[in-house]
DNA sequence: AAAAAAC
């Protein structure tokens, strides 16, 4: 999703345009502002079934549009709503759209604003580890539009601060992803705080039993999307392994990123506490490197997203909360510094790269102990992956720049030996930095300043596929217990 | 096994 696609209309309508849908001046402004003209499969195939007001189940893959093809609707649908009160008892929440993390409810948030910015349409988007008030100041206002992951949007609720009863749309965005981090409660929860006559939209990456279950009792007479989606990855990621010791993953890890001299690349660690190492890691080696994951506080989070996509820094190190629905523009390179203990989850984060028809490398360190995760992921992309030689590597041992070192060896070092004075993380606070790291400017999120129109992103952030969906044990016995509604 | 998400 470069300027225009006008390519990789496989399973699609090539030929639409967005001017064909009979959206509104308005919208089709903010199109044109950021240089669409042509839909990609799942929004041509969406948008109009949408916009007949049907309720849609959706599968589609990473970099698909899946934003778009239920926000563009979503505010035409609303357009008659709009008014320019600046009366809170004017303004109702009419749309609401749930999201499994926090990062894809903020960039869900900046796509709808920005679809939304010639309308008087107000959205706003809510979620947790951060300050209740600016959220609830905002929704006090009045937005039609609400982003949100559950939890927090909960939370608003009991207190008062939003009420959903004038809801007519409601989305669940990566609903299998929902299903496995155990939101179900949650979802059923919200939704029997909704009208019951609205109009529902469900996204999700797989097709699994429980979410054809889901999908049977939370949707009404659906039409179902698909978009060619296969376990073979995309075709644009050039993929390589490089089988090395243990101990050498993270020097291997930081001559790659040296010997190719990559500047924005997202590395996945399968663990929070060794994403902050590597990344400390790559930081005392010189490389302008952040760690993200679900320790750090959402100031953290938020700034060092917002780092790398302004390329102040060039090497992310993520937990698999960046695996899924994360778009970053343009990134060239993503390296499993572990490889994933679930193969599906390989496709997501290797999806971070070669996004709508730009290519990609995607490269792994692993180990002998890695071999059966290694068997499993290309069993389940049907191919060999190519093993890759590392030109100009020289294994170190020793200088280890004070970090400690990876993993740990049957009866050899524990997770509790801090080499060097260093302290292990845990909760990751912010805080005075150690000396060297240089604290990075502080940002100033849009959504925290109500109504300040901000200047467009730049595309449409089309939310990842989710897994396999292993389903709690309880989940079960949830959806059978679920309302036909 | 790990990660994510409300306080």
């Amino acid at each position: 999703m470069s300027e225009t696609p006008t390519t990789i209309d496989a399973g699609g309508a090539p030929t639409v345009r967005f001017a064909d849908f009979g959206l509104a001046p308005e919208i089709e402004r903010a199109l044109s502002d950021q240089g669409y003209v042509h839909p990609t499969p799942i929004q041509a195939q969406a948008i109009p079934i949408v916009l007949q007001g049907r309720d849609v189940m959706g599968a589609a893959q990473t970099g698909t549009g899946k934003t778009a093809s239920f926000s563009l609707p979503i505010i035409q649908l609303l357009l008659p709503h709009a008014n320019t009160s600046m009366s809170p008892a004017r303004h109702a929440v009419r749309a609401l759209v749930l999201t499994p993390t926090r990062e894809l409810a903020i960039q869900v948030a900046e796509n709808v604003k920005a679809y939304a910015q010639h309308t008087p349409l107000r959205s706003t988007v809510v979620f947790g580890g951060m300050d209740m008030k600016p959220q609830t100041e905002i929704l006090r206002r009045g937005v039609e539009i609400v982003i949100a992951t559950p939890g927090r949007l909960l939370d608003h609720v009991e207190q008062k601060n939003i009420s959903l009863a004038q809801v007519q749309m409601l989305v669940m965005d990566e609903a299998d992803r929902m299903l496995d981090m155990g939101f179900l409660p949650d979802l059923q929860r919200i939704i029997n705080l909704l009208p019951k006559k609205r109009q529902n939209l469900m996204f999700s990456a797989t097709f699994s039993p429980e979410i054809k279950k889901l999908a049977g009792s939370f949707l009404n007479d659906p039409l179902t999307i698909e978009v060619a989606r296969s376990n073979a990855t995309n075709t644009s990621i050039t993929q390589v392994l490089y089988k090395v010791d243990e101990e050498q993953k993270r020097n291997v890890v930081e001559h790659l990123i040296r010997a190719r001299d990559l500047k924005q690349v997202l590395v996945f660690s399968n663990t929070k506490i060794g994403a902050s190492r590597l990344a400390r890691y790559l930081e005392q080696a010189g490389i302008k490197a952040s760690a993200i994951h679900g320790d750090k506080t959402q100031q953290e989070r938020i700034a060092a997203l917002d780092a790398f996509k302004k390329g102040d820094i060039d090497v992310l190190v993520a937990t698999d909360v960046a695996a899924r629905g994360l778009d970053i523009t343009d990134l060239p390179c993503v390296i499993n510094y572990d490889l994933p203990y679930n193969a599906e989850d390989y496709v997501h984060r290797i999806g971070r790269t070669g996004r709508a028809g730009a290519t990609g490398d995607a490269l792994s360190v692993f180990s002998d102990k890695d071999e059966r995760l290694l068997a499993d992921i290309e069993k389940l992309i049907k191919q060999t992956i190519t093993r890759g030689e590392l030109t100009g590597f020289t294994p170190s041992r020793g200088h280890d720049r004070g970090a400690e070192r990876p993993g740990e060896r049957r009866g050899g070092r524990r997770e509790t030996d801090h080499p060097r004075g260093e302290r292990p993380e845990r909760t990751e606070r912010p805080g005075p930095r150690s000396m060297g790291a240089p604290r990075r400017e502080k940002v100033d999120p849009w959504f925290l300043k109500p109504y300040e129109p901000s200047v467009a992103p730049r595309k449409d952030a089309a939310p990842a596929p989710a897994g396999s969906g292993k389903p709690k044990p309880k989940l079960a016995a949830l959806l059978g217990g679920l309302p036909k509604q």
